[in-house]
RNA sequence: GCGAGCGUGGCGAAAUUGGUAGACGCAACAGACUUAAAAUCUGUCGACUUCGGUCUUGCGGGUUCGAUUCCCGCCGCUCGCACCA
């Protein structure tokens, strides 16, 4: 018998699909069901790697499974193109970041190509190509004019090292999302989208993605966005006001029901009055610059000690008139609410710490339902439901009709009304980098900002452009930001920021469905193909790319260039590819060397695994288990396990071992079983004999083990368990092989229906097969096999015997057999029997659960 | 601190309306084939056992005829947010 040979039959079937151009979908109607299965597309870096191989795999299993359930799939391909990576390229190795771009897309484009995944490539687009980003600008403008694009002066976190502006959301633990390097804040003039418009809609709309989006991501954008319901309001003050605030200073608190245990007022340090104060007084200007000290990481905002300065001004309570003094406190945050607060220490924490280092009065206003009106605060506040008390009109309600009887009072009275207010902020997209998308507008002295006429786009990058000083290479080129006002014609100046990368990869999945259309999108095509009904990709994007993608999709729906609410229908988000980590020294040193897999040799020694390099044989250390990285060389590129093991035999070990979205940890020893798999496949194909006559009892029992498999992989490809669909396809080969003796028709349906349900995971063996098996075509375009439920399920079924709930013995039934008659057997086993008599039982209640399990209550 | 998730053999894991715990794979061990090794094939593989059984899904309780699954309380790990009023 011949063994498989992957590295002939890949290539060969790749070139009869390339031959049949038989993943191009056209947007043409024809008749058949649309389904848009895709993955967040690559960032150009230079080459594919396992985590980029497991998650278009994973894409590749589902489109190929709704292919053969006969939908349109479309199932399309690009590049994230514009970024940081290339200019630091260009900075440290003299290359253009486009000509350095386009050059790793031609590389990882050929190894894509390597895993045979059934991609429409006539749809290809990247991000930084003209065409593409001269589009964006086109929408970009159109939300200018609807106000959905504005432009302010704002403190913006500010990364030194890749010397841009970052969003919040790609801000983490205070330092930039890529560098890596602490933030700074700077006072810049930005471009900004109005996603807060839309705050409201993006919680909405989360509910409708129940079912259909990982929980954990919902809630991830529900907190980010971060909705809470309050009251805002002015209090006065008693005395002289400070300039500007004779009507008082606005408050907001998500806690009206407390008024009565107001404490004192807080004002954050860069609020205006702060500054005003700090003006006028040195030792307040020294204050505030204290609180500024403090940085943005997790340790510090621990260890940050409350401080406070009392600004010996007096506010008057709204409802009883007492005056109460106000402070600054580096606890209040500027950018939240008003940046000023009325503090209630009974009924939170860091009001509480506060007032207790400043020996503020503390009174609690709302107690437990079982305590009584003596109920006090001491270091601990008490933020649990309860009643208020001591609260004149709201004594006795409970908290939430405390609130409103508040909120009305206060509406009432003219000072204020209630509130929702969000965390999330607008989202600045000014970057002040070279390889991104040019902002398409024009500063005139006379006219302001203008937009770019739509016939002078796209605004082209220019390509003469240096890196070798820091700063942005478009502010300093010699010409290229020196324009004519397009409304006046005088000398004005281009916009040299560029556009947040993210921004690019917000509507790419909408472009995909006419990527050459002469506007951004084409509706009739994305009406035809959108929402994207399966999108897959990393949970790292939970609230920045998968948030801005709804965000753009709504804007653009409402600018009338599409109309979508939802992008992606379905969202998986799958885990990462993990190997060990081997190291000579000690990592505690410092100075571990790290040890390429390929260098290493596990053995056993004591029922221990010992690593030793292959080349030197010296002992070296097992790490922890990580994300595969070029720092720790615990890397296994695709290429290397396509070239030795074949495609096949690699897209089926990254789905086998784990859950897809949990971490699958690569191993050698995997993606051998892996091939040993594809072998004792072929070996089926390869021994049937279409003249072997039929065997009717093999054969009966051959037929419902067969349909028994297609059941449990539909299930499991439909509910994303590839690897438990995997487990039932590897048993399968089990089952073929106690059926040797099978033949004719039974035998064959079961090879077919082999070929069709491996076809997902390991597309060029099924192809190899359905052609051995003499069936006509290719198994991309067969039907996927249809199971019998009747035959799906054995005839007989085995019923354990538990006595008291445990199992003690057996009992043969028919399929579908009467509770009675099951009952009648298991008390008629001799081993049921003789435990009771041993034990001197006797039955007092049975349980039978149909085809299941009986169990009997006995003492 | 707040929120969410997870915890099952030596390892990755199965067991989705409460019904035979450990499917399938890896590693390991034994055997066959081989001059030998690799590959391949066959078998064993949760723990203890007086071979009758007993115990076993992080720990402790509870509900139930029956709990990996539901409830309560701990312990541990992972992720997200983090002075958000």
């Amino acid at each position: 018998m011949a063994r498989y040979e992957p590295k002939i039959t890949e290539p060969r079937q790749q070139a009869r699909w390339a031959e049949a151009d038989a993943f191009s979908v056209s947007n043409e109607d024809t008749g058949r069901p649309k389904y848009y299965v895709l993955e967040m597309f690559p960032y150009p870096s230079g080459n594919i790697h396992m985590g980029h191989a497991r998650n278009y795999v994973m894409g590749d299993v589902i489109a190929r499974w709704k292919r053969a359930q006969g939908f349109d799939v479309l199932h399309p391909m690009g590049w994230d193109a514009f970024g940081m990576p290339a200019e630091n390229a260009a900075m440290e190795r003299g290359v253009h970041p486009g000509d350095w771009t386009y050059a790793n897309i031609e590389t990882m484009r050929g190894q894509l190509k390597l895993l045979g995944l059934s991609l429409d490539w006539s749809r290809e687009i990247a991000t930084c190509d003209p065409e593409y980003y001269g589009q964006q600008q086109g929408w970009f403008l159109e939300l200018y004019k609807r106000g959905l694009v504005y432009r302010k002066e704002g403190t913006v976190n500010w990364d030194p090292v890749d010397n841009t502006v970052l969003a919040n959301e790609q801000v983490i633990d205070g330092r930039g999302w890529r560098s890596g390097a602490l933030v700074e804040k700077r006072k810049l003039t930005q471009w900004f989208l109005r996603i807060t418009d839309y705050a409201d809609d993006l919680i909405d709309g989360l509910k409708d993605l129940e079912g259909r989006w990982p929980d954990k991501v919902r809630l991830m954008q529900e907190n980010w966005i971060g909705r809470s319901k309050g009251l805002q309001m002015k209090w006065a003050f008693a005395g002289t006001a400070p300039a500007g605030f004779e009507d008082g200073v606005e408050i907001y608190t998500t806690r009206p029901d407390t008024f009565y245990g107001a404490s004192f007022l807080g004002l954050a340090p860069d609020h205006a009055i702060s500054k005003q104060l700090a003006d006028a007084d040195p030792r307040v200007a020294e204050f505030v610059a204290e609180c500024r000290k403090g940085g943005a990481s997790q340790a510090e905002i621990e260890q940050a000690e409350k401080i406070g300065w009392d600004t010996g001004l007096k506010a008057i309570h709204p409802f009883t008139g007492e005056e109460v003094p106000v402070w600054i406190a580096n606890f209040i945050l500027s950018e939240y609410g008003t940046g000023a607060i009325f503090a209630c220490p009974a009924h939170d924490q860091r009001d509480l710490d506060f007032a207790r280092k400043y020996n503020l009065p503390v009174k609690a206003v709302v107690r437990p339902a079982e305590a009584d009106d003596s109920f006090t605060v001491d270091t601990e506040a008490y933020t649990g439901p309860g009643v208020l008390f001591n609260s004149d009109f709201m004594n006795g309600m409970e908290i939430e009709e405390a609130k409103a009887a508040a909120i009305a009072k206060i509406e009432a009275a003219g000072t204020g009304k209630g509130a929702t207010i969000y965390r999330l902020r607008d989202w600045g997209v000014s970057r002040q980098r070279y390889w991104g998308c040019p902002i398409p507008v024009i500063h005139c002295e006379d006219c302001g900002v203008v937009p770019v006429p739509s016939d002078q786009l796209p605004v082209e990058l220019p390509h003469d452009v240096t890196f070798d000083v820091p700063g942005n290479p478009l502010d300093r080129h010699a010409t290229w930001k020196h324009v004519n006002c397009p409304t006046c014609a005088k000398p004005a100046r281009r916009e040299t920021d560029t556009l947040d990368t993210f921004v690019d990869s917000s509507w790419y999945f909408a472009r995909f469905t006419d990527p050459k259309a002469a506007t951004p999108i084409n509706p009739a095509a994305a009406a035809k193909w959108l929402p994207v009904d399966q999108y897959i990709g990393g949970v790292e994007h939970a609230v920045l790319h998968l948030l801005y993608a709804r965000f753009i999709t709504r804007a653009l729906s409402d600018v009338g260039l599409m109309d979508v609410k939802e992008p992606f229908a379905g969202l998986f988000t799958q885990g990462m590819v993990v190997h060990e980590t081997y190291y000579e020294g000690h990592e505690d040193s410092g100075k571990p060397r790290w040890v390429e897999p390929s260098d290493v040799q596990i053995e056993h020694v004591d029922g221990k695994r010992v690593a030793r390099r292959l080349s030197n044989g010296a002992e070296i250390t097992i790490g922890d288990i990580e994300k595969m990285s070029k720092s720790k060389k615990n890397v296994v590129a695709p290429a290397d396990i396509i070239a030795t093991h074949g495609v096949d035999a690699g897209r089926l070990f990254v789905l086998s071992d784990s859950p897809p979205e949990r971490d699958v940890q690569w191993s050698a020893g995997g993606v051998e079983g892996a091939s040993r798999f594809v072998q004792r496949a072929w070996a089926e194909f390869d021994a049937f004999d279409a003249s072997a006559p039929a065997n009717a009892d093999v054969d009966a029992s051959l037929i419902r083990e067969t349909h028994k498999t297609i059941k449990a992989v539909s299930e499991g490809v439909e509910h994303f368990r590839f690897n438990s669909a995997i487990a039932k396809l590897y048993a399968f080969l089990g089952v073929l092989k106690d059926h040797a003796k099978a033949g004719g028709e039974a035998k064959k349906t079961a090879l077919s229906v082999l070929a069709r349900l491996v076809a997902p995971f390991t597309p060029h063996l099924a192809e190899e097969g359905w052609t051995r098996l003499g069936l006509d075509g290719m198994v991309l375009d067969a039907e996927w096999p249809q199971f019998d439920a009747a035959l799906a399920a054995d005839d007989q079924v085995i019923m354990p015997v538990q006595i008291g709930g445990k199992r003690r013995g057996e009992v043969q039934m028919p399929r579908g057999a009467d509770n009675a008659d099951v009952e009648a057997a298991a008390l008629a086993n001799a081993t049921v029997k003789a435990y009771l008599e041993a034990n001197n039982l006797t039955v007092r209640k049975v349980i039978v659960v149909p085809d299941r399990i009986v169990n009997l209550v006995a003492n």
